[in-house]
DNA sequence: AAAGGTCTTTGACCGCGGTCAATGTTCTGT
DNA sequence: ACAGAACATTGACCGCGGTCAAAGACCTTT
């Protein structure tokens, strides 16, 4: 069940800013930063949220481009499949990222929540619209879609030319970087614990590998000394340095 | 050596259209094709050409990011390399195409010729401020990035997940598409025959792959009948739907 | 035409990572 | 607390594609 109908009936009436945007966890991250209180406001008339549960699918390959939006909380996956079903997991959304594909008819990818999800959605061609009034944030859009850009280019470089080691080593600290406020760590510079967001599998579709082998690889950096798996899905990355040179080297 | 002195002193004087526009064989492909006339001359006054050999690198990886502009004939890579020397080819440029990257400080990617080529070049401050005044420009450059996007995430599923075969059988569908006009075919729907751009080594780069089974791949194909090898660069698909169902399946 | 380079093909070998299968662990709902 | 499902680990095996090496084709240059 969505919260879309918490959306008061008068959003732009007087000065004061709409809910649920005053209260926004990524007003300050999200396409959304370059708008005045007012252009928030306009905005927030053609959208609204949504709730999502894990597993959950937002849009599917193939079918209309109906939505974007941004993502406020969770994590969401990008699948691109193949027609004999092999699957790549081609980009994960983090909060206060943008979802979904203006001027594109058909959605290329599935997006579907790894997690528990909040998303703002707005129906493509008012947001179409929107960005041309707003300039900024048609700005910020090409800046972000460059970024990620950039992001999926390089990670063609490592699916393409490294093991499955580099693979994981690298995986496990993009992670750490990510996991950020909610990992916790004993003593400054120690050990870092964070929970994954990605069972092995997901991790598999991610890296370009199987489940076994990023199990097998996981107990190597375990055996090593480098990682330890405390249980469930949380890790604990023991020493940095050696879990960086194993990114780096086959 | 570039043309770039061939460029008009006065370009923008008069209603006519600077010199080397006027006649720019990709007038209405590039992201120019968003200007009139008269905004193209501006533009003009802040480029210059530059004639590319074979092997020439426009950008480097690391270093500032100091030009984009648009490709007017020939073919460029974008390479990406780890620390230890293994590259992998994240992009290829067409005629028409865009090359660098506004809003980014340091290349990400080195680019090279990989035929003679010729590239209209902007320093990347000023043709950012251009994208400023001509809105239609950045919609489109917006569209063109969205769509390079989907590209690269295609071909992380294809890197991650398809056989060998698989990948040189689609290579050269998209290869033999590209060839356009300059393919020749002797019967209508017959066999059609074109020239790679590439070496064995450079496809090898695209696919993620090695020479060697690069060329045994190749070899596969040929005793199979499905493609010929006349000899230097050149190859001809004698049964399209067959390389199809290669592209396809493992 | 000969010489030298680069690019390509082919062969022999082997290791990484995929596949199949069984067991162990953690999560979920009642 | 228990049962069942979903997820994770581990082992045995093997094939695809990488590596190393040599020979052949093609393209320059003089």
């Amino acid at each position: 069940m969505g919260v879309g109908n918490c959306r008061p009936l008068f959003y732009n009436v007087g000065m004061e800013l709409a809910e649920p945007c005053a209260h926004c966890a990524v007003r300050d991250r999200a396409l959304c930063s370059t708008l005045s209180d007012d252009e928030l406001a306009q905005l927030n008339a053609i959208g609204h949220r949504r709730e999502m549960e894990r597993g959950e699918t937002l849009l599917w390959a193939g079918d209309d481009s109906v939505v974007c939006g941004n993502l406020i909380s969770g994590v969401l996956k990008l699948v691109a499949a193949s027609a004999d079903g092999r699957e790549q997991i081609v980009g994960l959304v983090y909060p206060g990222d943008f979802v979904g594909q203006p001027y594109v008819e058909k959605a290329e990818f599935t997006v579907t929540a790894l997690t528990e999800a909040e998303v703002c959605l707005f129906p493509r061609a008012p947001f179409e619209r929107a960005l041309d009034d707003h300039h900024a944030m048609e700005r910020l859009l090409l800046q972000r879609t460059l970024q990620a850009l950039n992001t999926a280019r390089g990670r063609m470089l490592s699916l393409a030319r490294s093991s499955a080691q580099e693979k994981v080593a690298g995986f496990l600290l993009d992670m750490a970087e990510r996991a950020g406020t909610s990992a916790c760590r004993a003593v400054p510079d120690g050990p870092l614990t964070f929970d994954l967001p990605l069972t092995r599998g997901q991790i598999a579709d991610v890296l370009g590998l199987t489940i076994e082998t990023v199990s097998r690889q996981m107990t190597r950096l375990k055996v090593a000394g480098v990682i330890a798996l405390p249980g469930g899905r949380a890790v604990t990355i023991c020493d940095r340095d050696a879990l960086q040179a194993r990114a780096e080297a086959a």
